[in-house]
DNA sequence: GTCTATACTTCGATAGAC
DNA sequence: GTCTATCGAAGTATAGAC
């Protein structure tokens, strides 16, 4: 397992445990919601001691965004050479309040956060285009839908998809994986 | 056009006015980052006279909440009876914020939004799962999927789709459709 | 229905001792 | 690196006049 996928847990870095707490209660309560309060008492120390560590509460959701978009946008790139996924490299708490919570970020913080999603967006939508012309992804429907679709099942799991469900990752993305490709439709040679 | 989806304006009972104002700026801004202060200046009035209309910030979220609910649940309503779909009947801002903002309510008013959203996706499956017995969407793959994919492809709409894009919203219906149905994969008989 | 004024609470962050 | 104590700002909501 990779330290980006580290869990947090009392032996790990202070400042590895003060992201993986903070993005956990960011994630269930929302950023605005959550309170230096709490994630002083969840490391077990008083909200003054907290700032020792960090320099303010909006810097926690800013360093936990760029994360998670550093992990998207290697994990990416881990595909392209290795032409093998990378599924299950990514901290899902802080994917999903990268998803969520950018909007508290300051405008400038804002937009370097953007700018990466952006990247690793337009990188995925070259696969699609790559995939179109290898015949292997159906070309007769623009790539930006494609990769709308695929982002849509992909990043809507943080708000269904939680640790000891039915399904194994493995067996779930690739149920995923087949009805992004095969469609939900029933039977029917694609003749249009 | 339905008086659901009426969009504010001077005219309008001032009640509608509040709702539209606060959920424009609640999807905008979230619940927790919008002030009432926001919504009072945005009306026109002082944060005092806004009392007078609303008996809280929170009431706000939660009749937003109950109208968004009722909408989807009718349109599916209407759906099932006439054979044709409700597609833009929905408050576009109304449904964000009652898919994002559910956490700031409390435990009493959360589970009553939520037990509606149960019924709007349990309906859902229920008639997927008819079409997977018509042989109108494929049988091999269970419902509960097929439904999670058709809400993340739908419901991920909130985060990019603009009025005035480049498709009109039939038009843009009908792409996201025949990639749900037929796939994103180039053409090939599903044989397994 | 709207206003001015303000009560009350909570929060992010800092000061300074240990 | 953590503590106690507290500041100053901002927020929701209310009181009472008009």
């Amino acid at each position: 397992m990779g330290a980006l996928a580290q869990v947090s847990d009392d032996s790990a870095p202070t400042q590895e445990r003060v992201l993986a707490v903070a993005a956990r209660l960011f994630r269930l309560k929302g950023y605005r919601m959550t309170t230096t309060r709490e994630i002083a008492a969840e490391l077990g120390i008083q909200k003054a001691s907290l700032y020792y560590h960090i320099t303010s509460k909006e810097d926690v959701l800013y360093r936990i965004c760029l994360e998670s978009m550093g992990e998207h946008i290697e994990g990416l790139r881990v595909t392209m050479a290795d032409g093998k996924d990378a599924v299950g490299r990514l901290d899902s708490d802080r994917n999903a309040v990268a998803l969520l919570e950018l909007r508290a970020l300051d405008p400038k913080r804002r937009a370097t956060v953007v700018k990466m999603r952006d990247e690793y967006e337009s990188t995925l939508k070259g696969l699609i285009e790559e995939a179109q012309q290898d015949r292997v992804v159906r070309p007769d429907v623009d790539a930006k839908y494609l990769t709308l679709t695929l982002l849509s099942v992909i990043n809507w799991t943080i708000f269904w998809l939680r640790p000891n469900g039915p399904l194994r990752p493995d067996q779930l993305a690739n149920v995923l994986c087949d009805i992004y490709l095969q469609g939900a439709g029933a039977q029917q040679p694609k003749s249009k």
